[in-house]
DNA sequence: CAGCTGTGTGCGAACGTTCTCACATCGTGT
DNA sequence: ACACGATGTGAGAACGTTCGCACACAGCTG
């Protein structure tokens, strides 16, 4: 029989039940040091009839090393981080780290919350998927403070601490190209579009003319922006922009609204882009609205690539991010950092893989 | 400018500069105790000067509270354990509270291996989706040391620990309660049917007449397939177990496999009912493969409503459980808990919503 | 046999907080 | 004048580990 309380079993209720020193019984449950066979039998079968457990606490705080990496997600809840969050957790528990896993909602203040409680339990490294991209002082002060930090999805500019993300400007450029090789000239995009220092669409087509666009310091549905607009340039396929109505809002519904404007202009578009899981959901629902049918209405491509494209009726052309991939890279990089490894901040892109299937064909001719 | 290393800032140093005892400079950063008005001022703006942020650990190394909770789900990619970790990060953070999370992939040792692990942590409080329902030694030693225990979606026999549930049952068997008034006689089901100590589905509905079966204790495709026969029973309407092959694994492949089988039988289902997310997809996969429209050629209603059965073509009739609120419940029960509630294990079901839309019509006479 | 080096053990000081005291100072009622 | 509670402060002991050090003893080497 266990008795009631057998957490309350110290490393010197072992030590004193095997007749040692709190030194030596340390020694053997901690597995560092010397100790002899003889002893170290004597203090486990202590340890176990007292049921002891270690305190990681109490270890933590005066090694300076709690084996907990702190993640600052968007949002847990939708498949994106989701998924990232199992790639990390995975790699972390093989070293036996633990995980701790916040949301900022993609809300400054949230995240500044969020990092502040993290490093005051005092985690070895920190995971963010940053909202401030031109800022951040906290991740800055972070990292000034020793604290090895890893950024994913997206980069803080001047700020030295690894990155992993995904090649999003090349992935849609490379999907866009596919629906110009189509046949398709009108191609409508729906992507969110917000937090940017760019106030329209034009601007920001403006600036890429003027190579006056950094692609690393911009939010991902920028990014994919870029290489639809990339993809014209490179067919010297004039760009009409009223065919990407900004979306200015991280909602389905503001998604489905631009989209059923987009498609009941006097001249829609031919196919459609989207630009990731939720804008891509909500474009659907709105032609599925319209009374719409994919492909003969309109051609359909997506950056996200969801269960439902796989068995949609015909399935979806889309694009799929490797986010565990993503994720156990994450946390390779940081446990790399906790141990010890120091250099230049590395970067590394990975690359989505365009899945084809039937949901885009060549446009009728009108 | 902050120094290289602001976070080595300790309480003695802010208290030596602030020309006060460690004590003092205690009691004003952490807000406990007496303190002067001009003191308070004077340790403050030492804090802010030195960059002093409190270390957690040796908190909580002397309070005995971590501020810390420790959930133990399936796999948090699953948009059922992310929503639900949603709910409960929420809840946390309103309270200061942190979330660790863990998987254990529906495996015993996982599971036991990431209950050692938060409990060393030594979290406030465990959340765990238990996988063993008639032992789980570790979850029963966990209560015993005193460590609140909630478990959720999944009841533990003999296990005294609050629990947060979905009333499995219950929906199922309204739900195809409806089914058959929509005048179907041969509904197929999809279930993962895996871990019970049933060995076939017949064994099942024998037990279920004996009334030789506590519903309080099984795996939800268990309990959602009780809601399945309750509902043939309660409408007096025989049932055949063959349209019930047990899937025997959560994985989509072998869902699509079983629901091509029973499809492509000389006698098939007019109607389909799937026991989980996964399964619909597996199942979705299969009408589509098989050329099957829905529902003219098969009517199908859900268990969990993903997105794409908002948007699909005729909209899929599906339930919907609340899981963030059912991971704010279990949230706010082991907050309770940690405050220091005691008393009878709480015991909450909580009531999906059946969302009724086209994919359910009356069968075709054959 | 002195001087190593390798192995094993114990003492006590950390780590950075909170908490229990003891004590000092004040205003106030008797 | 005195006791008394309310308010404020500091010294030092916790919390449960790890770690530096001193020491003890073995088996070598020269």
């Amino acid at each position: 029989m266990a008795q009631k309380r057998p957490d309350k079993a110290t490393i010197a209720d072992v030590a004193k039940l095997a007749g040692v020193s709190t030194a030596t019984a340390g020694r053997v449950l901690g597995d560092y040091g010397y100790s002899s066979a003889e002893i170290r039998d004597k203090v486990r079968s202590s340890a176990e009839q007292l049921g002891y457990r270690p305190n990681l606490l109490a270890r933590s705080l005066i090694t300076g090393r709690t084996k907990t990496i702190g993640v600052v997600t968007g949002d847990i809840q939708s498949p994106f981080y989701a998924s990232i969050v199992r790639g990390i957790s995975d790699v972390a528990r093989t070293q036996g780290f633990g995980v701790i896993v916040t949301n900022s909602d993609e809300r400054l203040d949230r995240e500044v919350e969020a990092v502040q409680l993290l490093l005051e339990k005092q985690v070895d490294g920190l995971i963010v998927s940053p909202f401030d991209l031109h800022g951040s002082d906290h991740l800055h002060a972070a990292v000034d403070s020793g604290c090895p930090v890893v950024q994913i999805d997206r980069i803080v500019k001047g700020l030295t601490a690894d990155s992993v993300t995904v090649d999003n400007r090349g992935a849609s450029r490379d999907c866009v190209a596919f629906i110009l090789a189509s046949g398709h000239r009108r191609i409508g995009m729906i992507a969110e579009l917000v937090r940017s220092q760019f106030d329209s669409v034009e601007e920001f087509a403006d600036a890429i003319r003027r190579s006056a666009v950094d692609t690393r310091f911009l939010f991902p549905s920028w990014q994919r922006l870029y290489g639809y607009i990339e993809a014209h340039m490179n067919a010297e396929i004039e760009l009409d922009l009223d065919l990407v109505p900004p979306v200015r809002a991280y909602s389905a519904e503001a998604g489905k609204k631009e989209t059923m404007n987009l498609m009941r202009r006097h001249e829609p578009p031919t196919a459609l882009f989207t630009a990731d899981g939720l804008m891509s959901a909500a474009a659907m629902d709105a032609i599925t609205s319209l009374g719409m049918q994919v492909p003969s209405d309109l051609s359909l491509a997506c950056f996200d690539d969801l269960d439902w494209m796989r068995f949609s009726k015909p399935g979806i052309t889309a694009i799929a991010q490797p986010l565990t991939e993503l994720g156990e890279a994450a946390a390779n990089f940081i446990l790399d950092r906790i141990n010890g490894e120091t250099g230049e901040a590395k970067h590394v892109a990975l690359r989505p893989t365009l899945t084809v299937r039937g949901s885009v064909i060549r446009p009728v001719p009108a």
